[in-house]
Order: structure tokens, then C-alpha cells, then sequence
DNA sequence: TTATTAATGATAATTCATTATCATATAGAG
DNA sequence: CTCTATATGATAATGAATTATCATTAATAA
């Protein structure tokens, strides 16, 4: 059976209240703010949790720790901050067909599009 | 003091003969397939000394095992097959101008495509 | 040819993310 | 309210990639 506990309703409302991708150390970070004992252990559990119930879906980084979002968010890509290394959610689609310059015989199934830089926080800071 | 070996040079003609990104267990492979004692230490030392030189550089995979490819090709992008983990290049760039997209103050520098599904081997023996 | 010193190979150690363990706490049924 | 099974928190263990160690090998300067 399912227990409503303080902690997944916690982990659940961080992971909607960031629209962006979160990585575990950065939800527990964010659910220690409201429940200061939650161990990350819980925040590991919870988040298998919710991709099985298909309630997140991971975030592949290329070179960078696994990242969580809500599922069921319309396709769009994603930006990483190279200095703070926040994932952040860059809407639509910017992909061209990709059919034309793949090599005969290929099947393209998924693709992802990954942009790098600075967010507006580091690039105001940093600049 | 910098030696010539006959690893260091195997392991150059495998990147130069492969024509795709390789994985460090995939160099060790080919590489033993001339020089069968060689050891993955040396796989591992001789793609860091590479990089240092800047004749190979990384290619990181979003879920996937750290690649090498020669330094220095044109702008392009990367196909993973699921079936069996190979990444092959895609030349040119598939990406429309990203700006028109971003989120106020970001500032873009770089960006990755990344293609899924099967390659033409695969393709033909899964369909 | 010899001496020296960098490179190698085998393997132990490290790192980092994630999972397992287990005693305790607690949600929810009755 | 009481009971029981699930969830939690602390921490140990694991797994996979990479790096360090060190005795041995071998490239190259003299």
C-alpha cells in the first residue's frame, strides 16, 4: 500500500515549483528547506518512485549528473549553465530534419538538443 | 621527455581508422587487436596525453560512457544506436538559430545535437 | 653499447553516484 | 487507540569509470 507522507508531498511540490530539471542533491537541498531531517536516501527512493509511476522522467546531462523533470511536458530542450551547472528548460523544438543528412540506412527515433553557457543570474555576474 | 612506443602510435592509427568516437574499452579492443598485451592503463594514459596535446576531445554522452574523437573535424553532430551503444558522426548542423528562443540574459556559447535509434547494421538485424 | 629515465602492464586504490541494510518512526486500517 | 506494515534516516555497501602505485621494460641520448 501507498502512505501519503510528508516527505514525497515535499519532494513532489519542489519538483513543481521549479520548472527546471532538478538533480537529487539539489531536491534534497530544496525539501531540507521545509523538513530539515530528510535524508537523501528518501530523496533517491522517492524519485524512482515517481519515474515509476511516471510522474518524472530523467534528464540525461552529456557530462553531468542525472537530472529529474515532471513527465508529460511538451518536447522542448535544455540549457546548462557552465558556471552554476543548472539545467534549465528552453521551449519548443530547434531541431531541423535530420533525415537529410543521416547516413543511408539509419533509423532516427529521438533526438535531444543540448545549449551551453551562461544563464541570465552568472551572465549578469559573471559577465 | 616524450618516447614514441608502438601503443601510443596503435592508439593513434585506431582513432584515425575508426572514423567515429570511441570509447576507452572500444580503444583498448582495437588497439590489442596488434598489440594483444597492451593494458587499459595505457589506453587511459595515452587518450589523457592526447587531450593534453589537443589532438583528441571529448565527447560526452547524455546516459552514456565518455568518448574520444580527433580534435580539429568540422562542426557536427552525434547518432547513438541503442542497440549497440556505437556513436557515429553526423556532419553539419541540424540547429536552427537558438537565440530567438532563449530566455531573456542568456547568453548561448555552445550546443550539442544528439541523434537515437539504430544504425544501419542494427537496423537491418532488428527490424 | 650503455645508462637513464619515461612508458608500460598488472593491479590496487579512489571517486562519485546510487542502492542496500536495518533499527526506528509513523501512516492508516480496524 | 492499537496494531502492523511501509517509509524514513543514518550509514554501509556497491558498481563503474578512472587514476595511482610500482616493479619491469624499453626508447633514446651519449
Amino acid at each position: 500500500m501507498d502512505r501519503h507522507t510528508a516527505q514525497r508531498q515535499a519532494i513532489r511540490e519542489v519538483f513543481q515549483a521549479a520548472r527546471r530539471p532538478l538533480s537529487p542533491p539539489e531536491v534534497l537541498q530544496r525539501t531540507a528547506a521545509r523538513l530539515p531531517q530528510v535524508g537523501q536516501a528518501t530523496v533517491y527512493r522517492t524519485i524512482n518512485r515517481l519515474l515509476e509511476e511516471g510522474w518524472l522522467r530523467p534528464v540525461l546531462q552529456p557530462g553531468g549528473v542525472t537530472c529529474y523533470e515532471l513527465a508529460g511536458l511538451d518536447h522542448h530542450h535544455h540549457f546548462r549553465c557552465r558556471r552554476c551547472t543548472q539545467v534549465f528548460d528552453i521551449p519548443g523544438c530547434l531541431l531541423g530534419d535530420p533525415r537529410k543528412r543521416m547516413p543511408q540506412g539509419f533509423k532516427v527515433e529521438d533526438h535531444e538538443v543540448w545549449l551551453f553557457g551562461l544563464c541570465q543570474a552568472c551572465a549578469k555576474a559573471a559577465p
